[in-house]
Formats: structure tokens, C-alpha cells, sequence
DNA sequence: ACCTGAACACCGTTCAAGT
DNA sequence: ACCTGAACACCGTTCAAGT
């Protein structure tokens, strides 16, 4: 798959390729909170000061594994969009969602970090707005009824559901399959007004 | 309310409570990441050893934060319930769990943080427990349907627009209410589902 | 019983200096 | 142009020693 050119030893010309690579690693292993620039730099076989010639500051890193995490996921729902009839586009798509937030639930968390929002860089929100852009496009194709709050309400069940799976706040019964689960939620009709 | 004996000055005694008090000062100003320990001794004027004398560690001393969080959450859960006909609980609680979170969002983040889960104390499962016990209850007595993809669903919902809410992923129009987009979106009917 | 001082093994970040 | 070595100002945690 890789191209290096002389040896399979990194860092002639694409140590940023490598911190990245690296870091990804890391992240999906131990978390954001576990991800040195200390560490990374000694995995990866270079000095403690090296990933600043590519990046400003650990913050910048996570900020770029999230953009790449925002890709995959638009990806990912790209894809679910042209793969679905639109009757069931909704459906669909929120178990992707779900189903990539439980595939990566560290990069996902990154991806909605607080910490990444606060000193907001560009690049973070445009990644980000290209992704959810794909949901505002299907909600936006509701037949009935206000369509703001249909897609609020899409969302939030979806997020909702992801993060709750993700912490281990629900529990799965032996032998449920996700899927089912995730189907049932969406498709549930109740609705929580007062009487 | 304080009942120190001597004068306004802090540990003679209740180190621990000064060292839990500017804790959670310290996490809604800043945020579970940005709470040192070694800073936290030097706000409340004692040496960087001394906490540990209170805690064994700063997991310890951030689960016993997150579990007077959850005790704050189980009462004002307890209170929405009981001060509300049964019709409109559902809602009532609904509102309160997210109101709850915009309140306080760092506290309401470290009761879901992974990193806490991760090594679980007794402790904090109980409190937990507890505070979600409420949910139940009230979701248990729905009419019709299946019960616990309806709990699930509500619990979905209201968390998720929480969480959105907290991240800045979900923009309150210019004079929108928080309090009717929360209900908006709990009362809604519309089912995902395909066709 | 409760706290301090000093130490250990780490961090992120900067900067002069090397090639 | 890209990387290193050494330093700075921090961490969390431990432990002997003080009162």
C-alpha cells in the first residue's frame, strides 16, 4: 500500500504522514487524554521537539485527526444516501451513524470535543459542516409537519443513542443485534407531549 | 450555613470539604481537563501532598464530584416528578434533564466521562443508578407499545439534545425558547421508519 | 492524625544549534 | 528545510520526616 522509497523506516520526507498515522493509533487505543506528543514522537523514532516542525501545538493534531475522522464519516453517509431509496434514507443513515461512532468511539468523541470547539479553527468547522450536511439534506426531504424539528429530533435520537451505546449507559441483551435496535428506536412513534 | 468553629479561615478540619468545594469551582470554570491537583492544593493554600491525606488519587477526587452531581441530578429529577401530573411527567423531566445539563455543563460531562466508568468504584455506579432509577420508573408506566424501546427512545432524545446543545452543535434561533424546542421535540410523532 | 519537603518520572513547548 | 539537545515551567504521585 505505502510507497516509501528506500527502506520500510519512516521519516525521510514524511514524518507528518507518520505522526499522523501514529497518532491515530494511539488515539483509538487509549484516548485522547492518552495521547502524548512525548510518547508519539518516541514511537515514531524522533525527537521531542520534531512534530513541531509540522504541527503548533497538540491541539493542532487532534484537530487534524478529527478532520480526517469528519471525512470518513461523510463519507460513510455519502454513501448510505446514494445506496438507499428515499423512503428509508433516514433509517439508513442513522445506523450508520451509530455504527461509526461504536467503530471508532474515540475518534468520535474527538470529533465532538469541546475542547476542540473552543479555540476553533477553520478547518475543524468546515469538515464538520460537510458532514452534517448530508443529514440537513435528507431532513430537510420530510413530507409532513415541521421539518427543524423533525431533523432535530432525528439527530438528537441518533446522537443520543450513539453516545449513550458508546459510554455503556445501555446495555444490549444477550444475543441483540444493534441494528434491530437502532431500527426500532427511529421507527418508534410515541410521542413524550402532555396528555 | 458553614459551621466552622474558629474563624472564616479553611482546614482545621475540613480540608476535605475545601478541597471538594474549589474542585468544583475549579471543573465549571475550566473543565475536568484543565483541574490540577498540585493547583488545586495551591488555591486552597496547602501543600501538593496534602490531598492526598482525602484522595487516592485525582480519578478519586473527580468521581466524588460526579457522584454530588448525580445526588443534585436525583433531586431535581425527584422534584419534576413529583410536582407534575402524570400525563406530562415524561415532559417535565425531559426538560429538567436538559436544563440540568446547560446548567452544569463540565459537572454534567464528568457524570458521563469514560475516563470515570473506566476503573468503576462502587460508588459511582450506585449514585448513578439511582439517579436513572427515576427515568425508569416514570417510562415504565407508558400505556401502550414496547416499554423499553420507548424508554430508550426518550432517554435518547433528551440526551442527545442535551449533549448537542452543550457542544454548540445545535444553534438556538434568535429569541428561541430552550424550553419549547425541548418540548417541540418530545412531542413530535414522526417516526423514521421506512415507508 | 494530618501535613510538609523533596524527590521521581513524566508532560507540552521553546529555542539555539546542528546537518 | 528539517531535526536535535537542552532547558523551562509545569504535572500526578510517593515517601520519609515533621508536629
Amino acid at each position: 500500500m505505502s510507497t516509501s522509497p528506500i527502506s520500510g523506516r519512516y521519516h525521510h520526507g514524511d514524518l507528518r504522514r507518520a505522526l499522523l498515522d501514529a497518532a491515530m493509533e494511539m488515539l483509538e487505543a487509549e484516548g485522547a487524554a492518552g495521547l502524548g506528543l512525548r510518547e508519539l514522537a518516541r514511537v515514531v523514532g524522533v525527537s521531542a521537539a520534531a512534530p513541531y516542525r509540522h504541527f503548533d501545538s497538540k491541539i493542532a493534531l487532534l484537530e487534524a485527526l478529527a478532520i480526517t475522522g469528519y471525512q470518513r464519516f461523510s463519507r460513510m453517509m455519502g454513501e448510505a444516501e446514494r445506496d438507499s431509496a428515499p423512503e428509508q434514507r433516514i433509517a439508513t443513515m442513522g445506523q450508520t451513524y451509530v455504527r461509526f461512532a461504536l467503530a471508532n468511539p474515540n475518534l468520535f468523541r474527538l470529533m465532538f470535543s469541546p475542547d476542540l470547539k473552543r479555540d476553533n479553527r477553520p478547518g475543524l468547522r468546515m469538515a464538520a459542516d460537510a458532514a452534517f450536511d448530508t443529514l440537513r439534506a435528507v431532513t430537510a426531504a420530510l413530507p409532513e409537519g415541521d421539518k427543524r424539528i423533525a431533523a432535530l429530533k432525528a439527530w438528537a435520537q441518533v446522537h443520543g443513542l450513539a453516545v449513550l451505546l458508546l459510554d455503556g449507559q445501555i446495555a444490549l441483551r444477550p444475543n441483540e443485534d444493534i441494528g434491530a435496535l437502532i431500527a426500532a428506536v427511529l421507527a418508534d412513534k410515541t410521542g413524550f407531549d402532555a396528555a
